[in-house]
DNA sequence: ATTAATTTTTAGTTTTGTCTAAATATTAAT
DNA sequence: ATTAATATTTAGACAAAACTAAAAATTAAT
Protein backbone atom coordinates (compact mmCIF):
# COMPACT_ATOMS: atom_id res chain seq x y z
CA UNK A 1 0.00 0.00 0.00
CA UNK A 2 1.52 3.72 -0.77
CA UNK A 3 -0.03 6.61 0.64
CA UNK A 4 0.35 10.31 0.06
CA UNK A 5 2.15 12.76 1.11
CA UNK A 6 -0.80 14.05 2.56
CA UNK A 7 -1.86 11.16 4.67
CA UNK A 8 1.71 10.72 5.62
CA UNK A 9 1.67 14.06 7.00
CA UNK A 10 -1.75 13.45 9.44
CA UNK A 11 -0.40 10.46 10.00
CA UNK A 12 3.10 11.59 11.39
CA UNK A 13 1.39 14.71 13.46
CA UNK A 14 -1.22 12.20 14.99
CA UNK A 15 1.62 9.84 16.15
CA UNK A 16 3.72 13.24 17.61
CA UNK A 17 0.19 14.51 19.31
CA UNK A 18 -0.29 10.79 21.03
CA UNK A 19 2.89 10.91 22.57
CA UNK A 20 2.05 13.93 25.09
CA UNK A 21 -1.70 12.61 25.22
CA UNK A 22 -3.09 9.33 24.37
CA UNK A 23 -6.11 10.62 22.49
CA UNK A 24 -6.29 13.46 19.81
CA UNK A 25 -8.36 16.29 18.98
CA UNK A 26 -9.50 17.79 15.90
CA UNK A 27 -8.57 21.18 16.76
CA UNK A 28 -5.35 19.97 17.84
CA UNK A 29 -4.31 18.13 14.78
CA UNK A 30 -5.44 21.04 12.88
CA UNK A 31 -3.15 23.51 14.51
CA UNK A 32 -0.61 21.08 14.54
CA UNK A 33 -0.99 21.21 10.71
CA UNK A 34 -1.61 24.50 9.81
CA UNK A 35 -4.75 23.30 8.24
CA UNK A 36 -8.71 24.02 9.73
CA UNK A 37 -10.28 21.48 11.33
CA UNK A 38 -13.26 20.16 8.51
CA UNK A 39 -10.08 19.29 6.91
CA UNK A 40 -8.71 17.19 8.98
CA UNK A 41 -12.80 15.88 9.64
CA UNK A 42 -12.79 14.59 5.84
CA UNK A 43 -9.23 13.66 5.93
CA UNK A 44 -9.76 11.31 9.54
CA UNK A 45 -12.71 9.76 7.06
CA UNK A 46 -10.43 8.65 4.95
CA UNK A 47 -7.84 7.29 7.22
CA UNK A 48 -10.71 5.24 8.64
CA UNK A 49 -11.74 3.77 5.70
CA UNK A 50 -8.27 2.90 4.74
CA UNK A 51 -8.38 1.64 8.27
CA UNK A 52 -5.15 3.32 9.81
CA UNK A 53 -6.95 4.79 12.95
CA UNK A 54 -9.34 4.44 15.49
CA UNK A 55 -12.15 7.01 15.18
CA UNK A 56 -15.43 7.68 16.87
CA UNK A 57 -17.54 11.05 15.72
CA UNK A 58 -17.22 13.52 18.16
CA UNK A 59 -14.94 11.52 20.36
CA UNK A 60 -11.38 11.65 19.26
CA UNK A 61 -9.31 9.02 17.41
CA UNK A 62 -5.50 7.30 17.33
CA UNK A 63 -3.97 5.57 15.17
CA UNK A 64 -4.07 1.70 15.21
CA UNK A 65 -1.57 -0.67 14.88
CA UNK A 66 -1.61 -0.37 11.08
CA UNK A 67 -1.14 3.49 11.54
CA UNK A 68 1.29 3.14 14.23
CA UNK A 69 3.40 1.72 11.54
CA UNK A 70 3.31 3.50 9.11
CA UNK A 71 3.54 6.35 10.79
CA UNK A 72 6.86 5.21 12.58
CA UNK A 73 8.17 4.55 9.36
CA UNK A 74 7.73 8.30 8.03
CA UNK A 75 9.81 9.10 11.67
CA UNK A 76 12.51 6.49 11.10
CA UNK A 77 13.27 8.09 7.83
CA UNK A 78 12.56 11.73 9.03
CA UNK A 79 15.37 10.94 11.90
CA UNK A 80 17.34 9.11 9.22
CA UNK A 81 17.60 11.93 6.75
CA UNK A 82 18.16 14.67 10.13
CA UNK A 83 21.41 12.83 10.74
CA UNK A 84 22.52 12.60 7.19
CA UNK A 85 21.90 16.21 7.20
CA UNK A 86 23.73 16.93 10.37
CA UNK A 87 26.36 14.52 10.22
CA UNK A 88 27.50 13.94 6.32
CA UNK A 89 26.10 17.39 4.90
CA UNK A 90 27.30 19.55 7.59
CA UNK A 91 24.13 21.33 8.59
CA UNK A 92 23.33 22.86 11.51
CA UNK A 93 20.65 21.08 13.97
CA UNK A 94 18.16 23.69 13.70
CA UNK A 95 17.93 24.26 10.14
CA UNK A 96 17.31 20.47 8.76
CA UNK A 97 13.82 19.79 10.35
CA UNK A 98 12.12 21.32 7.39
CA UNK A 99 14.36 19.63 4.59
CA UNK A 100 13.71 16.53 6.12
CA UNK A 101 9.91 16.95 6.24
CA UNK A 102 10.45 16.58 2.25
CA UNK A 103 12.50 13.25 2.56
CA UNK A 104 10.60 11.83 4.42
CA UNK A 105 7.94 10.80 2.24
CA UNK A 106 10.48 9.09 -0.04
CA UNK A 107 9.33 5.70 0.38
CA UNK A 108 12.19 3.34 -0.90
CA UNK A 109 12.97 0.36 1.04
CA UNK A 110 16.26 -0.08 -0.50
CA UNK A 111 17.07 3.88 0.12
CA UNK A 112 16.17 3.55 3.77
CA UNK A 113 18.43 0.23 4.15
CA UNK A 114 21.10 1.89 2.30
CA UNK A 115 21.13 5.10 3.80
CA UNK A 116 21.06 3.56 7.39
CA UNK A 117 23.97 1.19 6.23
CA UNK A 118 25.62 4.27 5.36
CA UNK A 119 24.80 6.50 8.61
CA UNK A 120 26.19 3.10 10.22
CA UNK A 121 22.86 2.14 11.82
CA UNK A 122 22.97 5.63 14.35
CA UNK A 123 20.13 5.33 17.47
CA UNK A 124 19.46 8.75 17.79
CA UNK A 125 18.81 11.85 15.05
CA UNK A 126 20.87 14.93 15.86
CA UNK A 127 18.23 16.48 18.29
CA UNK A 128 18.91 12.60 20.63
CA UNK A 129 15.56 11.59 19.77
CA UNK A 130 15.24 7.87 19.47
CA UNK A 131 15.53 6.66 15.58
CA UNK A 132 12.90 3.79 15.12
CA UNK A 133 14.41 0.50 13.56
CA UNK A 134 13.29 -1.03 10.43
CA UNK A 135 10.29 -3.49 12.25
CA UNK A 136 9.34 0.39 13.64
CA UNK A 137 10.75 -0.61 17.28
CA UNK A 138 12.37 2.59 18.97
CA UNK A 139 15.41 1.98 21.14
CA UNK A 140 14.52 3.27 24.41
CA UNK A 141 17.18 4.96 26.05
CA UNK A 142 15.58 5.95 29.23
CA UNK A 143 16.43 9.96 30.04
CA UNK A 144 15.41 12.14 32.28
CA UNK A 145 15.44 16.69 32.29
CA UNK A 146 18.92 17.97 33.59
CA UNK A 147 16.48 19.85 36.13
CA UNK A 148 15.80 16.38 38.29
CA UNK A 149 19.17 14.93 38.23
CA UNK A 150 21.22 13.75 41.04
CA UNK A 151 24.13 16.40 41.77
CA UNK A 152 27.89 15.35 41.25
CA UNK A 153 27.03 12.39 39.15
CA UNK A 154 28.32 12.47 35.81
CA UNK A 155 25.60 12.21 32.78
CA UNK A 156 25.70 12.60 28.80
CA UNK A 157 23.20 14.90 26.89
CA UNK A 158 20.72 12.68 24.90
CA UNK A 159 18.27 14.86 23.82
CA UNK A 160 16.71 18.57 23.44
CA UNK A 161 12.84 18.49 23.83
CA UNK A 162 12.96 22.05 22.43
CA UNK A 163 14.02 22.63 19.28
CA UNK A 164 14.49 25.72 18.21
CA UNK A 165 16.65 28.46 17.75
CA UNK A 166 16.96 30.06 20.66
CA UNK A 167 17.81 27.30 22.44
CA UNK A 168 20.58 26.26 20.15
CA UNK A 169 22.09 29.79 20.16
CA UNK A 170 22.37 28.82 24.19
CA UNK A 171 23.24 25.45 24.01
CA UNK A 172 26.42 26.89 21.81
CA UNK A 173 27.32 29.67 24.30
CA UNK A 174 27.63 26.64 26.98
CA UNK A 175 29.03 24.24 24.56
CA UNK A 176 26.79 21.82 25.28
CA UNK A 177 25.43 19.68 22.28
CA UNK A 178 24.08 15.98 22.42
CA UNK A 179 27.09 13.69 23.67
CA UNK A 180 28.14 16.02 26.13
CA UNK A 181 29.18 14.89 29.67
CA UNK A 182 28.42 17.75 32.31
CA UNK A 183 27.13 16.49 36.20
CA UNK A 184 25.50 19.30 38.35
CA UNK A 185 27.10 21.01 40.79
CA UNK A 186 24.35 22.53 43.02
CA UNK A 187 20.53 23.49 42.32
CA UNK A 188 19.95 26.82 44.04
CA UNK A 189 16.34 26.86 45.27
CA UNK A 190 15.98 30.37 44.49
CA UNK A 191 15.59 30.98 41.12
CA UNK A 192 15.90 27.59 40.49
CA UNK A 193 19.31 28.09 38.37
CA UNK A 194 21.76 25.30 38.45
CA UNK A 195 25.69 25.63 38.39
CA UNK A 196 27.30 22.41 35.91
CA UNK A 197 30.16 21.55 35.32
CA UNK A 198 30.34 20.89 31.35
CA UNK A 199 32.90 17.80 30.27
CA UNK A 200 36.80 20.34 30.84
CA UNK A 201 35.44 23.62 31.20
CA UNK A 202 34.88 26.21 34.27
CA UNK A 203 31.94 25.51 35.86
CA UNK A 204 28.94 28.01 34.91
CA UNK A 205 25.36 28.83 35.99
CA UNK A 206 21.85 27.41 33.85
CA UNK A 207 18.42 28.78 34.27
CA UNK A 208 15.99 25.96 35.47
CA UNK A 209 14.55 26.88 32.31
CA UNK A 210 16.52 25.34 29.94
CA UNK A 211 17.75 22.19 32.38
CA UNK A 212 13.99 21.40 32.24
CA UNK A 213 14.88 21.08 28.27
CA UNK A 214 18.29 19.75 28.18
CA UNK A 215 17.67 15.29 28.88
CA UNK A 216 20.76 13.29 29.94
CA UNK A 217 21.21 9.63 30.52
CA UNK A 218 23.80 8.12 33.14
CA UNK A 219 27.32 7.72 31.63
CA UNK B 1 8.57 31.00 -7.29
CA UNK B 2 7.98 27.66 -6.74
CA UNK B 3 6.60 25.08 -8.77
CA UNK B 4 4.38 22.02 -8.56
CA UNK B 5 6.08 18.28 -8.90
CA UNK B 6 3.94 18.37 -12.04
CA UNK B 7 5.28 21.18 -13.54
CA UNK B 8 8.49 20.54 -12.99
CA UNK B 9 7.95 17.18 -14.61
CA UNK B 10 6.87 18.65 -17.65
CA UNK B 11 9.58 20.91 -17.86
CA UNK B 12 12.56 18.31 -17.66
CA UNK B 13 11.10 15.94 -20.21
CA UNK B 14 10.37 19.41 -22.25
CA UNK B 15 14.01 19.71 -21.84
CA UNK B 16 15.35 15.64 -22.54
CA UNK B 17 13.16 15.93 -25.90
CA UNK B 18 14.71 19.38 -27.07
CA UNK B 19 18.08 17.85 -26.64
CA UNK B 20 17.17 15.28 -29.51
CA UNK B 21 14.95 17.70 -31.79
CA UNK B 22 14.44 21.43 -31.16
CA UNK B 23 10.72 21.87 -31.04
CA UNK B 24 8.26 19.24 -28.98
CA UNK B 25 5.06 18.08 -29.92
CA UNK B 26 1.89 17.31 -27.85
CA UNK B 27 1.97 13.48 -28.84
CA UNK B 28 5.73 13.14 -27.97
CA UNK B 29 5.59 14.56 -24.54
CA UNK B 30 2.50 12.86 -23.69
CA UNK B 31 3.90 9.68 -24.75
CA UNK B 32 7.51 10.64 -22.54
CA UNK B 33 5.15 11.28 -19.26
CA UNK B 34 2.94 8.32 -19.83
CA UNK B 35 -0.12 10.82 -19.75
CA UNK B 36 -2.90 11.97 -22.63
CA UNK B 37 -1.92 14.49 -25.13
CA UNK B 38 -5.41 16.15 -23.56
CA UNK B 39 -3.60 16.60 -20.53
CA UNK B 40 -0.29 17.89 -22.26
CA UNK B 41 -2.53 20.85 -23.32
CA UNK B 42 -4.01 22.04 -20.32
CA UNK B 43 -0.16 21.75 -18.88
CA UNK B 44 1.24 24.01 -21.60
CA UNK B 45 -1.73 26.72 -21.29
CA UNK B 46 -0.10 27.43 -17.26
CA UNK B 47 3.60 26.79 -18.45
CA UNK B 48 2.86 29.61 -20.96
CA UNK B 49 0.80 31.50 -18.47
CA UNK B 50 3.74 31.03 -16.01
CA UNK B 51 5.87 32.58 -18.87
CA UNK B 52 8.23 29.45 -19.00
CA UNK B 53 7.32 28.13 -22.47
CA UNK B 54 6.91 29.60 -25.93
CA UNK B 55 3.80 28.03 -27.10
CA UNK B 56 1.56 28.41 -30.62
CA UNK B 57 -2.02 26.42 -30.57
CA UNK B 58 -1.23 23.80 -33.06
CA UNK B 59 2.56 24.51 -33.68
CA UNK B 60 4.64 22.92 -30.76
CA UNK B 61 6.27 24.65 -28.28
CA UNK B 62 9.82 24.92 -26.53
CA UNK B 63 11.26 25.91 -23.21
CA UNK B 64 12.25 29.87 -22.79
CA UNK B 65 14.83 31.00 -21.31
CA UNK B 66 13.34 31.07 -17.57
CA UNK B 67 11.69 27.92 -18.56
CA UNK B 68 15.21 26.30 -19.84
CA UNK B 69 17.19 28.00 -16.44
CA UNK B 70 14.43 26.23 -14.09
CA UNK B 71 14.78 22.51 -15.81
CA UNK B 72 18.33 22.50 -15.70
CA UNK B 73 18.03 23.20 -12.18
CA UNK B 74 15.60 20.03 -11.88
CA UNK B 75 18.73 17.97 -14.10
CA UNK B 76 21.61 19.58 -11.82
CA UNK B 77 19.26 18.00 -8.82
CA UNK B 78 18.59 14.69 -10.14
CA UNK B 79 22.25 13.90 -11.50
CA UNK B 80 23.59 15.03 -8.17
CA UNK B 81 21.43 12.62 -6.14
CA UNK B 82 22.37 9.91 -8.57
CA UNK B 83 25.72 10.51 -7.95
CA UNK B 84 25.68 10.19 -4.60
CA UNK B 85 23.41 7.33 -4.25
CA UNK B 86 25.78 5.03 -6.67
CA UNK B 87 29.09 6.87 -5.00
CA UNK B 88 28.16 6.72 -1.36
CA UNK B 89 25.30 4.70 -0.66
CA UNK B 90 26.42 2.11 -3.19
CA UNK B 91 23.51 1.40 -5.66
CA UNK B 92 23.99 0.01 -9.05
CA UNK B 93 23.72 2.58 -11.75
CA UNK B 94 20.56 1.15 -13.43
CA UNK B 95 18.06 1.46 -10.43
CA UNK B 96 18.78 4.73 -9.30
CA UNK B 97 16.83 6.81 -11.82
CA UNK B 98 13.57 6.47 -10.09
CA UNK B 99 14.87 7.45 -6.99
CA UNK B 100 16.34 10.23 -8.42
CA UNK B 101 13.12 11.35 -9.76
CA UNK B 102 11.95 11.72 -6.58
CA UNK B 103 14.89 13.44 -4.68
CA UNK B 104 14.67 15.95 -7.34
CA UNK B 105 12.08 17.88 -6.70
CA UNK B 106 13.30 18.87 -3.30
CA UNK B 107 14.32 22.41 -4.43
CA UNK B 108 16.38 23.84 -0.89
CA UNK B 109 19.42 25.92 -2.19
CA UNK B 110 21.24 25.21 0.75
CA UNK B 111 20.36 21.21 0.69
CA UNK B 112 21.88 21.07 -2.92
CA UNK B 113 25.01 23.95 -2.40
CA UNK B 114 25.86 21.36 0.15
CA UNK B 115 25.30 18.27 -1.37
CA UNK B 116 27.62 18.91 -4.32
CA UNK B 117 30.59 20.21 -2.09
CA UNK B 118 29.80 16.85 0.11
CA UNK B 119 30.60 14.69 -3.40
CA UNK B 120 33.02 17.10 -4.63
CA UNK B 121 31.27 19.17 -7.49
CA UNK B 122 31.31 15.89 -9.75
CA UNK B 123 31.50 17.18 -13.27
CA UNK B 124 29.14 13.75 -14.67
CA UNK B 125 26.33 11.72 -12.96
CA UNK B 126 27.19 7.63 -12.92
CA UNK B 127 25.87 7.68 -16.68
CA UNK B 128 28.74 9.71 -17.62
CA UNK B 129 25.95 12.70 -18.37
CA UNK B 130 26.96 16.41 -17.45
CA UNK B 131 25.50 18.33 -14.34
CA UNK B 132 25.02 21.32 -14.57
CA UNK B 133 26.53 23.95 -12.67
CA UNK B 134 24.56 26.80 -9.92
CA UNK B 135 24.52 28.82 -13.17
CA UNK B 136 23.03 26.43 -14.98
CA UNK B 137 25.99 26.08 -17.27
CA UNK B 138 26.82 22.38 -18.47
CA UNK B 139 30.33 21.23 -18.33
CA UNK B 140 30.35 20.10 -22.13
CA UNK B 141 32.77 17.34 -22.85
CA UNK B 142 32.75 16.52 -26.54
CA UNK B 143 32.05 12.79 -27.16
CA UNK B 144 31.33 10.49 -29.91
CA UNK B 145 30.09 7.07 -30.68
CA UNK B 146 32.59 4.05 -29.82
CA UNK B 147 30.84 2.69 -32.96
CA UNK B 148 32.39 6.35 -35.03
CA UNK B 149 35.74 6.37 -33.20
CA UNK B 150 38.86 5.63 -35.03
CA UNK B 151 40.52 2.95 -34.61
CA UNK B 152 43.97 1.99 -32.34
CA UNK B 153 43.32 5.03 -30.66
CA UNK B 154 42.84 5.23 -27.03
CA UNK B 155 39.06 6.67 -25.50
CA UNK B 156 37.65 6.86 -22.53
CA UNK B 157 34.00 5.53 -21.98
CA UNK B 158 32.09 9.11 -20.97
CA UNK B 159 28.92 7.62 -20.74
CA UNK B 160 25.86 5.34 -22.38
CA UNK B 161 22.83 6.63 -23.75
CA UNK B 162 20.92 3.81 -22.89
CA UNK B 163 20.65 3.03 -19.81
CA UNK B 164 18.62 0.10 -19.07
CA UNK B 165 19.44 -3.12 -16.87
CA UNK B 166 20.09 -5.15 -20.04
CA UNK B 167 23.23 -2.57 -21.10
CA UNK B 168 24.20 -2.63 -17.56
CA UNK B 169 24.57 -6.17 -17.79
CA UNK B 170 26.27 -6.52 -21.06
CA UNK B 171 28.54 -4.02 -20.06
CA UNK B 172 29.31 -5.99 -16.59
CA UNK B 173 30.00 -8.99 -18.68
CA UNK B 174 32.86 -6.48 -20.76
CA UNK B 175 33.80 -4.95 -18.02
CA UNK B 176 33.14 -1.43 -19.21
CA UNK B 177 32.04 1.05 -16.78
CA UNK B 178 32.00 4.55 -16.79
CA UNK B 179 35.91 5.72 -17.11
CA UNK B 180 37.36 2.35 -18.60
CA UNK B 181 39.95 3.11 -21.02
CA UNK B 182 39.46 1.34 -24.29
CA UNK B 183 40.35 1.53 -28.10
CA UNK B 184 38.94 -0.27 -31.07
CA UNK B 185 41.51 -2.51 -33.19
CA UNK B 186 39.30 -3.05 -36.07
CA UNK B 187 35.81 -2.39 -37.32
CA UNK B 188 34.20 -5.74 -39.59
CA UNK B 189 31.87 -4.18 -42.09
CA UNK B 190 30.03 -7.77 -42.78
CA UNK B 191 27.92 -7.21 -39.37
CA UNK B 192 28.97 -3.75 -37.67
CA UNK B 193 30.72 -5.58 -34.91
CA UNK B 194 34.30 -4.25 -33.81
CA UNK B 195 37.12 -5.78 -32.17
CA UNK B 196 38.03 -3.94 -29.03
CA UNK B 197 40.53 -4.06 -26.72
CA UNK B 198 39.41 -2.77 -22.78
CA UNK B 199 42.09 -1.61 -20.76
CA UNK B 200 44.76 -4.70 -19.75
CA UNK B 201 41.99 -7.36 -20.84
CA UNK B 202 41.89 -9.76 -24.14
CA UNK B 203 40.37 -8.21 -27.22
CA UNK B 204 37.06 -9.12 -27.23
CA UNK B 205 34.17 -8.30 -30.22
CA UNK B 206 30.82 -6.25 -29.53
CA UNK B 207 28.02 -5.66 -31.70
CA UNK B 208 27.33 -2.51 -33.39
CA UNK B 209 24.24 -2.09 -31.99
CA UNK B 210 26.43 -1.81 -28.25
CA UNK B 211 28.72 0.59 -30.13
CA UNK B 212 26.11 3.42 -30.91
CA UNK B 213 25.18 3.24 -27.61
CA UNK B 214 28.72 3.80 -25.59
CA UNK B 215 30.05 7.54 -25.48
CA UNK B 216 33.71 7.98 -25.45
CA UNK B 217 36.31 11.05 -25.22
CA UNK B 218 39.94 11.27 -25.92
CA UNK B 219 42.10 9.89 -23.33
C1' DA C 1 -7.83 21.07 -54.26
C1' DT C 2 -10.59 18.05 -51.93
C1' DT C 3 -10.53 14.23 -49.02
C1' DA C 4 -8.43 11.30 -45.53
C1' DA C 5 -5.50 10.68 -41.69
C1' DT C 6 -3.30 12.56 -37.95
C1' DT C 7 -2.58 15.79 -34.35
C1' DT C 8 -4.15 18.99 -31.18
C1' DT C 9 -7.52 21.29 -28.60
C1' DT C 10 -12.05 21.90 -26.25
C1' DA C 11 -15.77 20.57 -23.25
C1' DG C 12 -17.21 18.32 -19.59
C1' DT C 13 -15.99 14.89 -15.57
C1' DT C 14 -13.40 13.00 -11.76
C1' DT C 15 -10.33 12.76 -7.68
C1' DT C 16 -7.70 14.75 -3.97
C1' DG C 17 -7.23 17.98 -0.64
C1' DT C 18 -8.42 22.16 0.74
C1' DC C 19 -11.70 26.04 2.21
C1' DT C 20 -15.94 28.89 4.29
C1' DA C 21 -20.19 29.11 6.37
C1' DA C 22 -23.73 26.86 8.59
C1' DA C 23 -25.49 23.16 11.40
C1' DT C 24 -25.07 19.87 15.07
C1' DA C 25 -22.98 17.71 19.17
C1' DT C 26 -20.62 18.03 23.37
C1' DT C 27 -19.03 20.23 27.49
C1' DA C 28 -19.12 23.83 30.94
C1' DA C 29 -21.60 27.21 33.69
C1' DT C 30 -25.16 29.08 36.02
C1' DA D 1 -31.60 21.40 33.62
C1' DT D 2 -31.34 24.92 30.60
C1' DT D 3 -28.35 28.01 28.47
C1' DA D 4 -23.86 29.46 26.79
C1' DA D 5 -19.52 28.35 24.95
C1' DT D 6 -16.74 25.31 22.48
C1' DA D 7 -15.71 21.59 19.41
C1' DT D 8 -16.83 18.94 15.52
C1' DT D 9 -19.07 17.79 11.43
C1' DT D 10 -21.80 18.66 7.16
C1' DA D 11 -22.77 20.96 2.89
C1' DG D 12 -21.27 23.14 -0.86
C1' DA D 13 -17.33 25.31 -3.56
C1' DC D 14 -12.82 25.57 -5.51
C1' DA D 15 -8.14 24.59 -7.60
C1' DA D 16 -4.89 21.29 -9.53
C1' DA D 17 -4.14 17.64 -12.44
C1' DA D 18 -5.72 14.09 -14.60
C1' DC D 19 -9.24 11.66 -17.91
C1' DT D 20 -12.74 10.55 -22.07
C1' DA D 21 -15.12 11.75 -26.01
C1' DA D 22 -15.92 14.95 -29.45
C1' DA D 23 -14.59 18.90 -32.27
C1' DA D 24 -11.33 21.55 -34.87
C1' DA D 25 -6.98 22.40 -37.11
C1' DT D 26 -3.13 20.72 -39.63
C1' DT D 27 -0.73 17.68 -42.73
C1' DA D 28 -0.51 14.13 -46.19
C1' DA D 29 -2.33 11.82 -50.19
C1' DT D 30 -4.64 11.21 -54.22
Amino acid sequence: MNYTVSEENYLKNIYHLQQQSATVTTNSLASELNTKPASVTDMLKKLQIKDLIEYEKYHGFKLNTAGNKIALGIVRRHRLWEYFLVNKLGFDWDKVHDIADELEHINNIELIKKLDQYLNFPQTDPHGDPIPDINGKLPQIKQIALAEVSTKRLFVVSSVSDQSTEILELLKHYHIGIGTSLKVNKFFSFDKSLEIKVSQQAACIISGQLAKNIFVHHD
